[in-house]
RNA sequence: GCGCCCUUCGUCUAUCGGUUAGGACGCUAGGUUUUCAUCCUGGAAAGAGGGGUUCGACUCCCCUAGGGCGUACCA
């Protein structure tokens, strides 16, 4: 096993979105290229904004998408002791020093560098100030950075970025109530779980300069950075709830597969070669960060949908139908009969190529999952005249005698077609809604083969009445 | 406002100074076919704009435009 850790830190507010679901798969996907390990970690130091139910959401969204992780979950928020501690050793170190200064001063601060269109970055003037003047009042511990020279990031994806020092600011590492903000957690967390990569949005780009500069006070080594460019939607703008943010469990209930998913996924930024369709296993074997583009990407549901095609496809039987049980256990419709298990496995070559996701599946197999009679639909209506049931009548009587076998019936139904001067599309379309009630299904043939003789004479039988 | 990042077909992308700029999705014209789908064949479709550097730029540099992110006692 290598040294490689990488992590996941989603905040708890709300459901596993899209755009987290991609940053948890590229952590993934590279540490188990490296052989290292993946963590989760949950970020939940801000107390007023914790939802428990969206931690279950995360997991629940990590567990579908088929994304697992070594050892127990961190939270954040259980760590709050150490983080203090880092906060005050940077205090001592001369690193961070205490600020006095109340919201409204620095609401003031800010308003007024507006006007006079200086950058609102605060200064506070406790900075320098001498402890001895301190008034008996809560503070926040402030990070003593650097206003001269600069920072610079190499990042695996974005290169190397730097920042003149006189942009960051003294950010906030203790709040007033001693809790510790997210800039100070991040760093002590990814630092005593030896995290060695950051793979995460590249909202995070600033971020990392800023807290590069919590690390040098520690004396502590940087990780090595890769900020991911976000995804939009489809419009080209920030994804939002309206179009394409949605919560990775409301792709599970459209039905798409995981294996697409994360092929999907793993494509949108990137990139190995030419290669658009392909295996988990292959893309930890290929994967790499320097093969992450640095422009964001567009969501595209017509793509992801011919990747949940080709995925359906090329899935074994077998494995397509525990997909299919799991996704009706996830509806919380009742689970499948043994019968009907029998039938999706007979089945499963007619209805797979027709399918794009598990609710087609499930729509094309209506021909085995329904009851008799089954009645036609409205469309189907129409290819039951007088005229076609007179001739499924004929077909019926000439069927009683039939050897049930593909060859057999396709051969009888062929030479049916022939005595009555018809083409096979004139006998077969009819047969199809006489069997199905509906104008599309997969073959006829293999259909009746499947059935058997005596449900199809049936069926058969309830379509003439 | 300031800082940082981005810009190849409609979309996802390949290209790492020299290619008829390739592939995939979608679209489209056909073919196979018992419906639908699959599958097969063909087609339209791109380097944001302007300057440089170079024998030669999609590729390197600068400017402009457009977009994104950040600028919290949120993460």
């Amino acid at each position: 096993m290598s040294n490689v850790v990488t992590r996941f830190a989603p905040s708890p507010t709300g459901y596993l979105h899209i755009g987290g679901a991609r940053t948890a798969l590229f952590n993934w996907l590279f540490a188990r290229n490296q052989g290292g390990k993946f963590l989760l970690r949950i970020e939940d130091t801000d107390r007023k904004r914790y939802a428990p139910e969206a931690v279950e959401a995360i997991y629940d969204g990590m567990r579908w998408l088929g994304i697992d992780w070594d050892e127990e979950p961190i939270s954040q928020f259980s760590r709050i002791e150490r983080h203090a501690e880092v906060a005050r050793e940077l205090l001592t170190k001369g690193a961070a020093y205490k600020c006095y200064s109340t919201k409204e001063e620095i609401d003031a601060f800010r308003t007024a560098a507006r006007a006079a269109k200086r950058p609102p970055l605060f200064r506070s003037p406790w900075r320098n100030a001498d402890m001895a003047t301190a008034p008996d009042a809560p503070y926040v511990v402030r990070l003593k950075a650097p206003r001269e020279g600069e920072t610079t990031i190499d990042d695996q994806v974005q290169g190397s970025v730097t920042w003149k020092n006189e942009t960051l600011d003294d950010m906030i590492l203790l709040r007033s109530d001693g809790t510790p903000t997210y800039m100070l957690a991040v760093v002590v967390d990814d630092h005593d779980m030896e995290v060695t990569h950051v793979i995460r949005g590249d909202d995070h780009l600033t971020n990392a300069a800023r807290q590069s500069i919590i690390y040098k006070g520690m004396g502590w080594d940087l990780p090595i950075y890769a900020h991911i460019p976000l995804i939009h939607g489809p419009d080209g703008a920030k994804l939002s709830k309206r179009h394409g943010a949605l919560g990775v469990e409301t792709y599970r209930d459209m039905g798409y597969l995981p294996a697409a998913m994360r092929n999907y996924l793993a494509r949108l930024g990137w990139s190995h070669g030419d290669e658009d369709f392909f295996t988990t296993e292959q893309a930890i074997e290929w994967f790499s960060p320097d093969k992450i583009g640095k422009s964001p990407a567009r969501f595209d549901f017509k793509k992801l949908e011919n990747l949940s095609g080709q995925h359906i496809r090329a899935t074994d039987n077998v494995d397509l139908l525990q997909e299919i049980e799991k996704f009706v256990a996830s509806q919380h419709k009742p689970e499948l009969t043994l019968r009907q298990r029998e039938m999706f496995i007979s089945g499963m070559d007619g209805i797979k190529e027709r399918a794009k996701v598990i609710p087609e599946l499930i729509e094309i197999a209506y021909y085995f999952l329904g009851e008799r009679p089954f009645l036609p639909d409205e469309k189907a209506g129409h290819f039951l005249t007088t005229v076609s049931r007179g001739m499924l009548n004929r077909l019926t009587s000439r069927l009683r005698d039939a050897t049930w076998t593909l060859e057999e019936l396709e051969a009888e139904i062929r030479a049916f077609a022939e005595v009555e001067d018809l083409k096979l599309g004139k006998v077969a379309q009819p047969l199809r809604v006489a069997l199905t009630g509906r104008t599309v299904s997969p073959s006829v043939f293999d259909m009746m083969v499947q059935l058997g003789k005596e449900e199809c004479i049936a069926r058969l039988e309830d379509a003439s009445r």
